[in-house]
DNA sequence: CTGCGTCTGTACGCTATCGAACACAAGCGG
DNA sequence: CCGCTTGTGTTCGATAGCGTACAGACGCAG
């Protein structure tokens, strides 16, 4: 494969992967190449038919829709829970999104015309990549409303939270600009935030490095204010509400 | 060019069904159902597993991402373009949104156990399916890119287009309290953008009915001011960005 | 050590949007 | 015709986030 040292990888380390049949598992594991994903790299570009899937293991992608001004906006992050480059499986030719490393680390890569072949195969696998397609389609709904609802602040812990959970270790590295960009917010707003953070000491900040010391805090503060008063949609008509 | 004159209703009214090709759609027509849409119904209830998949016809639904509070923000419109109710075929057994009918209107369902035999075909109709599937999910992603960076003024043209794409006929019954709701903004908000588009001469409001007069300007207001400054994410690093 | 680039913190005025409260208008049922 | 309900327009103060400008702080290269 590869003269990385394999002696910490294993393709299984993806929660994709590891979720297969052992049969599937014999026939893929020959087509997965291992490799390293530097910090930026870029994935897939917007409109064009990427040429692998991605499945990271250490590493982490952002998704990023672009528009036509240039200005991009997260709208999910990908790590060793999922996939990068559903069009390839989902008929499409092109992405409407740009897959961008967020974190350097590892993933397996598969060809793209391996991909088409396993989905005319029709099985387990094809079902295990359209069950991961359907939870990325909630993170990028979920990340539409935080965008209208939420504050400054709910969304930094949003997004610490989410990359936390796709990171072995506290610390990520992420500068406060970089951050902002993701969120389409001011840098400013992302160090207003930080500073309310830190002095709650839910984290610690430095020079793009950021240790997460409190968690739950974190998960306090994604949540808690955005009790929008009464947004009874459809009101008047039968439209029971969660909740 | 298209008045409603036509009594009769075809399945091929519907984009989707009408791409696929003549074999399938032998074995398809007899699964499905005309059925009558009212305004309001709720076709499949965020967290549970849907009965039928639907498919418009001269309906408009709404998906709506539900919190935990039970507010809930629209994250994408179906209409003859498409089908309601892919966490059948996704695999996933429940949806994390709630799909409402937007305006009255036709629909042809079909059974979950059907849909479900026919992803284990996984024929032409999977294929139509999952392209469907990833148009969406662009749809979504636009949608939250929207949210982030448009003006209230801005998020009324998107969502006026995306009905006015949807129907039939240049007019829409929809409250501007209704469309504060789904756009996630007061509905204070809405009359003055509405208000600014009517003086402007782009539509004509009047008591739950919207006639659009001009998309054109619809069109214009939607995408001209929002070009956001200096966004180069993973500035200093190589990222390409489709300028 | 020194200098420079990068990252983070602070300040100020401005605008969009919010929340709340209220006035007016149009349709509907009695 | 009257009054109620529903939809729309208006106002006012409060606030979150923006754009801009700049100041300290850290760390690396020379």
């Amino acid at each position: 494969m590869n003269t990385l040292q394999q002696t910490t990888s294993s393709p299984r380390e993806n929660q994709l992967l590891a979720g297969l049949p052992d049969a599937e598992w014999g026939r893929w594991q020959p087509c997965l190449e291992l490799v390293d994903l530097p910090l930026g790299q870029v994935l897939s570009e917007s409109g064009r038919t990427p040429a692998y899937v991605y499945f990271p293991t250490t590493a982490i992608v952002s998704l990023l829709y672009v528009t036509q001004d240039g200005a991009s906006s997260e709208i999910a992050v990908v790590g060793k829970d999922g996939v990068v480059g559903i069009s390839l499986f989902m008929g499409g030719n092109a992405t409407p999104s740009q897959a961008v490393v967020q974190s350097a680390g590892r993933a397996y890569r598969l060809r793209a015309q391996a991909v088409k072949d396993e989905v005319d195969r029709a099985g387990p696998v094809l079902m295990m990549l359209l069950r991961y397609t359907q939870a990325l389609i909630a993170q990028v709904a979920q990340t539409a409303a935080c965008n209208r609802y939420h504050s400054i602040d709910q969304l930094l812990c949003r997004r610490l939270l989410m990359g936390l959970d796709r990171l072995p270790t506290l610390a990520m590295v992420m500068t406060q600009e970089l951050l902002a960009n993701l969120l389409g917010v001011r840098r400013e707003g992302v160090t207003a935030a930080a500073l309310k953070l830190q002095q709650a000491g839910a984290i610690r900040y430095s020079r793009g490095r950021i240790d997460v010391l409190d968690r739950q805090r974190l998960e306090q503060g994604m949540g808690e204010a955005p009790v929008v008063a009464n947004r009874n949609y459809f009101r008047g008509r039968a439209v029971p509400l969660a909740a």
